[in-house]
Formats: structure tokens, sequence, C-alpha cells
DNA sequence: CATGAATGAGCTTTCATTCAT
DNA sequence: TATGAATGAAAGCTCATTCAT
């Protein structure tokens, strides 16, 4: 039985290089312009085994963006609980955006090269889809409880609202090369950029009427 | 004379029309999925021809990015002029955005395509990367000018805003795939969640002490 | 006018040299052990040209068997009609055969390799399909005439003769391994076969009650 | 030495598992398009474990094709021996034939694809082709006989009419795609067609001067 | 100026075979 | 003995780019 597992174990290690691997690749380079032959050298396996752990490079890249959604819904889950009130739910799903982008930086690129062609037929992009909406769904809810319980403004959709904190969020973590050249320009460091933007969403979004922060 | 200014503008006018096509068949596709062949039976040339008018596939890409940025930083400069306050600058401004989305919708493709592994060497970037400067710097102004006279929040930083207003923007014009879904899943359309961002982007940025819109 | 059909004979011809050398190394090593770049190498292309000619490799078969086909159905409709009667018929059409065979041995292929797995699509496995029919049909043809004028055995079925026939015929041209290790063994060459299955099937199909050959 | 033979019987029924499978296989799809993966499976064991048996693919084949012909071989035998004279000996080697391919059919594959390029070295084609020869050897022998005991007609080669009397038998168990096609068209089924061909033979090469059947 | 033809480099993927365990 | 894992070699095919006409 221990057999078995450690080679289990073996193999799953192995898996997991080839999606670092991967991961990191498609993460500096973009899907298209990453080859198999790429990957195989970063995880330094012939180009040939890949096709033993992964039926070809879609399913790698589905694999990736699938695991990075499930743990960034697994710290939304978690930080949304700590919340005591709807407000204070925004801000820990804001920070728990943060927390993983700065854990895992390379599973952004799921936001970005979400553009990738996929036979329709993959039910793994169903999975995908399913996850990301819990994810989206408890942004909603946070929004919700906070329009209800007065911590928030009252006159805000909450559907909306998540939509374009998500957007937001998004954008400020994973730059664009235009954002970054005009930060460069102004000398704005990404740190700066970050802690700047969760101040104004929750400024934006909060009871200024009722909270007196 | 007339005859080279008229075969100037014969071939000014195949120019254009290789880059009209190239646009919308980099919008459908994006860049890496388009291939030379499909731009020239577009526009109904030869392949090889494509290559009198652009030295490559990433100097057409380039073309279409920098017609679209000055088209968009002249729609500014013009709303820019309309505003007599910062507030309203700031409006006008977020209301250029959709105005050339609206008319160019093509060009937007620039935002998210440009992750396209330009050749540092070409200098054509610099010429891209100057009329964007030009472009933000507008947004950069319409903050520190409505910081000044008070119609917008004294305490924020008009450069960080600026970016925050030009993610914003861009990411509720052009939606991700997951965006849309979400949309789907509440039944919001894209006109209503545009409507909502630009009024969340006004009643953030102002000064609502003083105005009471 | 002249420069375009220079062209075009030009272009016909490199198509030509194709097939020939693909007819060749499909003859010599059967289809699947033939890669497109040992078609490129005998043509002295490169690899990438051989598709701008044909689709892919299929294509490249079928046209070849294609062509081989409408040759000797052309061969036997000429030879059907010099014959006077069924018996001669019979014997004009079995010579046309050996004819055809031995002018384009290499179309021989066709019989052989006949298994390979055609998209089922493929139009033009109809049209191949066709011509073989209608090869067949001048066969069945001549038995019947035979038949009724009595210088065939008027005991036979045309159809299943006419199948026999063209078995004997074919598997007598292009002999098998084994076959042609029975022949070394017997010290018999090929033409020593030839002549005597032509003589065979004549003595076995023509009327011996009426005719004294 | 129970245990190793034992040992060795297990051993030998793998062997056979293992031809049966590729047997199966070789037949629906030919010898090209079968990979050592599929063997594996349809034997359920793993793709490593055929090459403690054989060592390698043409080995397989090889196998197949030899224990085919020995089979064939066993049979013609025994029906040789039943005919009374030489007519009747290749009438019997005909129904030989027919048996063969009706308790066999899987073997038949041998003709088919015999064409594959073997490594020339092989001494196991020389085993083969031994066993082929024997096989052929009888059915000279048939023919000799007929034609001294005056069963059959006395003017004909034996050896040739054995390699006439051969391609026919297996051209009409074997049918080809095309000859399959030419049956449709005109209804026939393949027994009709086997039972013909038979008669046909017998026909052909009887003494008619002296029987009258 | 325009183009048809050609090509080299590179892609994803398959598969027979080897080898350490 | 049996196998899972690994791989080299090769396959078919695509595409941006060049070049002679």
């Amino acid at each position: 039985m221990t057999i078995i597992s450690r080679k289990q174990r073996e193999k799953e290690m192995r898996r997991r290089n080839i999606l670092q691997s991967a991961e990191k690749l498609f993460y500096q380079k973009g899907y298209e312009k990453v080859t198999m032959n790429e990957i195989a050298q970063e995880t330094e396996l012939a180009r040939s085994t890949l096709y033993l752990y992964f039926k070809n490079k879609e399913e790698i890249y589905l694999a990736i963006t699938l695991k990075g959604s499930e743990i960034l819904k697994e710290i939304l889950t978690k930080n949304f609980e700590k919340g005591q009130n709807g407000l204070e739910k925004i801000e820990m799903l804001t920070k728990a955006f943060i927390k993983f982008y700065t854990e895992y930086p390379l599973y952004y690129l799921s936001r970005f090269y979400y553009q990738v062609p996929f036979n329709q037929e993959y039910q793994k992009i169903d999975d995908l889809n399913k996850i990301r909406t819990e994810s989206f769904v408890l942004v909603v809810k946070a929004f919700q409880e906070g329009i209800d319980d007065g911590t928030l403004q009252t006159d805000q959709d909450p559907v909306k609202s998540a939509l374009i904190l998500s957007s937001l969020i998004q954008n400020v973590l994973n730059l664009t090369p235009t954002t970054k050249m005009h930060m460069e320009t102004y000398g704005i460091t990404h740190d700066e950029l970050i802690d700047y933007t969760i101040d104004f969403i929750i400024k934006s979004v909060q009871n200024y009427k009722k909270t007196n922060r």
C-alpha cells in the first residue's frame, strides 16, 4: 500500500510540476505562444511524456485555470465568513483577492487568457464555470447583505456592483503593459495602487451616511 | 503631380482596406488565430501583396492599435474641452470612451491583445506609447482640475484615480467571457452595466459634500 | 493568354510529377509506409509545397487511383469495341488489362491499397466507384453478348464470370510475394504465367461445343 | 517438473492470447493501423509485457501468419489424402481452402498483409516460406496426378494451374472493397460467388472429354 | 505594383520500444 | 514475470515570409 501511494504521490508530483512549468510559461508569453516543447523543457521531460499526463495543450491550460479558480473560491469562502456585516464582508473578499494574487500570482493568467478557443464539448469548462459562478455569487451575497443591514449604500444593485468590484480588482492586480507604463511615468508602485484601489472600493460602496470611518 | 497623388491615394486606400480587414478579424478571433491568408482573402488581395504595405503581421497589428489610439485621443481631447469644470470633464471623458467604443468597437481589441510580444526594437511602439500617454494625461488633468476647483473629492490622488477610471471603463466595455456569463446568469444587459458603471464612477469621485446631484 | 497557359501547364506538370513520385513510392512500400517527406524528396520539392497541390496524403492517393481507373476504363472501352462477338470481346478486354498493366504498372497499386481508410465523406470516392463500375459493366456486357451469340458457354452467369475474370487477371498481373516465391521455385516467368492465364480464361469461358480452337 | 510445465503452459497460454487479440485487430484494421497499445488492451496486459513474448510488432504478425499457414497446410494435407484421383484431390483441396477460411477467417489476413516490409534478415520468414511451399506443392501434386490419371485435362501445366487455382480461391474468399461493390450492384452474395467459383474451377480443369459430370 | 509559387521552421500529436523497479 | 513511466523519432500539417516574374 505504501508503495502504491508513493508511486501515486510521485505521479501527482510530476503532474504538478508540469502544471507549474506551464503556468509560468503561459503567464510569461500567453497560451498561444507557448509550445509543448517549451513546457517539456521547463519540466525536464520529453515532449511526448506530457501526453501521458494530459491529453493535449488545452487540458493543461484548463487544469491550471480550474485549480486556480478552486483555490480562489476557497479563499473567498473563508474570508466571506470572517466578515460580520456586509461592509466587512466586502472588505474581506477584496482582501481575499489580494491574498490569492499575492500567493498564487501565476493563476491570474486565467483571466487574461480565458479567450482560448476551447472545444465546446469540454465538460470541464462547465466545471470551471460552475466554480467561478460560485465565487461570484459570494460577492453578490455580500453586497446584498450590506444593502440589507445598511452598512452599504442602499440604492445600489448588488449584482452590478459585484461585477464592478471584480473588474476593478482583477485589473489592478493584473496590470496591462499600458497601465504599467502610466504607473512608471508617474512613479507609482503596484502596492500603492492596490492599496488605493481597496480604499476606493470601500469608500464607493459603503454607506457614508451611516458609518463614520 | 495629380497622377502621383492619385496613385498615392489609391495606395493609401489599399492600406486602409487591409487594416480594416485585419481589425475585423483580429477582433473576431484574436491576433494569434488570424492568418495572413485570411487577411488577404478579406481584402481580396494576394497574400504576398500584404507585405508591400506592411513589413509583417506585427506591423499590421501595430498600425491598427496606433490608429485606434489616435482616434481615441482625438475624441478625448474634444470632450475634455467641453467640460466646464473638473467633474464635468470627467463626465465628458467617460462618455468619450463610450463613444469611441460604440463607433469604433474593433479598435478595442488593442487593449486585449496588447500582450503581443513585439520585438522591443520597434520604434513604432514608442509612437504608440506617446499617444496613449497623452490620452492618459488628459484624464489626470481632469482629475487635478476637479480636485482644485472642488467639484471632485479633494483627498484623492489624480493619477491613481485616473488609472482606476481607465481600468473600469475598459473592462466594462470589453467584457471577458466570465463576466458575460455572470451577466447572463443574472439577466443583465451590456447597456445596463455601462450606465451603472458611469453612475458609479461619477458618484465615487465627485465631491458629494459640495455638490447635490 | 500564352503566359497563362504556360503557367497552367507548368502547374499541371508539377502536379503530375508529384503524382508520379507518389505512385512509385506507394507501389514500392504501400500507402501507410510512405511519408509526405519521401514524396517531397522524390519530387525535389519542399514537404509543405505538396500541400499547395493536394489537401493531404489521402487526396494524393485518390488522385492516382482515379487517374489509373480512368485510363483503364478508356483502354477497356476501346478494346471492347474491337471485338466482333462476345468471345472476341472477352479476349480483347483481357488484353486490355495486360496492356494497361504493361504501360502503367504503377497504377496497379490501386487494387492492393484500396484498403486505405478514407473519410467516408469524400465525394471523390463516389467518382472513383462510378468509373470502376463502368469498367466492370463492360466485362459483364461482353459476357452477356457471348452467351447470347453462342460464342461463350451459355450456362454461365455473366456477372459472376466477370468477377472471376477480373480477379484472376488482377492477381496474375500483380503478384504477391508468395506467388513470386512459388514461381521462382518452379522457374516460371511472369510472362509465361500471364500467357497461360489468358489461355486458361478463354478456354474456360468459350463455348467449346461450338468453336474448335 | 510439474511446476515448470504449468508455468510453461501458462506462458504458452499468454502467447496464444496475445496472438488471438492481434489477429482480430489486424483483421479488422490492417497491420499498420493496429497499435501495440490496442493489442495490449485487448489481451488485458501491459503494453510492455508484449515485448516479453514477442520481439516486436512484426514478430507478432509473423507468428500469426505462420500459425495460419500451418493450420492450412494440415487441412490441405488431410483433404489431399481423401481424394481418390487427381480430380477428386483438386476438389478436396479447393474445399480445404474454403474450410480453412470458414473456420479461421482471421488468418486470412496473412494474404493481404503479407506485404509488410519485413527485415529480410528474419529467419522466421524462411520457416513461413517453407510451410507455404509445402502447401503449394500439394496442389501441384494433385494436378500432376490428375493429368497422369486422365481425370484432369492432359494439356495443362500443373504448376501454372496450381497458381491460378490458388489465386482464384484466395480472391474469392477475401474480397476487395471494389469486388464487394460490384457484388452489391448486382445483388450477388458471397456464398453464391464461392459456389460458382468452385464449379468454375472444376469445370475448367477437369477432362471433359473423359468425364461426364 | 501585384502575385503565384515555394519553402523552412515549427506545431501538436502518435507510437514502437526501452528500462528501472 | 510484469509493468508504469519515459522517450526518440517521426508523422501530417500550418503559416509567415521570400522571391522570381
